[in-house]
DNA sequence: TAAATTTTGCAACAATGTTGCATTAGTGTA
DNA sequence: TACACTAATGCAACATTGTTGCAAAATTTA
């Protein structure tokens, strides 16, 4: 699992330094999405405000992680677990914020059903954010 | 019209001042959603930015306008054209913002089709913003 | 119109995010 | 492994966004 850290920063062409092996690795043993002041307190004093800051934004250039709309407009980044190693695959995302535990889930394996829009209007992308009790709140 | 600002913000028990009149005004007459800064923009120095916040605060709380959820996660506020005037109907509601115009759209007419969710998880509100281009821009 | 209530604007603050630049760390090559 | 080269980090300073308390002003109620 170190070893992966280390091989996807490399497949992506980035530098492998101590703040983003231990970043990425923080997303992969958690369950759902962070936010960047979560990254800052489990990071502690460890890293740069600043540093955390552009390692999200070259994460999501490369398409390591994506970002996830919310009702509350908090930013929320999440690593999709089986595509976002491959590339850019983060079409027709589902994520599910639990009103209890206030946990962000990356639901990969539901699918979006299509959705008939007005004369016109062409889709490019889209998200669904569903609010509501997850299984360990409900 | 100007009549029905008034009448709208004493159905909700407010009291009707300038500021409120003409955020007021400002969602009826736009098309799409707006966000603190668009506000801020085409009021000028008239409102303090302070009672900008207070007063969209206000609105989303009695229900007249409800947040947005953005894939930028920047604000942006809506007026639901038919319901939000009668009490707080705001599940299910279908986003449209544009790639090309920047505008995001209140579709209140798109139904929201039903998603499966993992065993356990329980939906109470399910948020959808598809971005791509508008009939304007496509 | 006067008293009671609500809202506003100001000031100060907190949180969040950005930029430039010198220092430090990581990478490729001999 | 040591070197030069490139990229990333940390610091400082700044910009933006959002919040709180309180006195002044406006609105509502009687």
């Amino acid at each position: 699992m170190l070893y992966g850290v280390t091989d996807l920063l490399k497949r992506n062409q980035l530098s492998v330094t101590d703040s983003r092996k231990k970043i990425l690795e923080l997303f992969m043993r958690s369950d759902g999405a962070l936010a960047h002041a979560d990254i800052e307190h489990h990071s502690g004093t460890e890293f740069d405000r600043v540093t955390i800051y552009r390692t999200l934004q070259t994460f999501v250039e490369k398409g390591i992680i994506h970002t996830i709309p919310t009702s509350d407009n908090s930013v929320r980044y999440a690593l999709c677990k089986d595509e976002c190693s491959e590339g850019h695959h983060h079409d027709d995302h589902v994520h599910f914020m639990c009103d209890g535990c206030g946990t962000t889930y990356c639901l990969d394996h539901v699918t979006v059903p299509a959705i008939a829009l007005p004369q016109g209007f062409l889709a490019s992308q889209t998200d669904v954010v569903i609010s509501g009790k997850c299984d360990k709140c409900g």
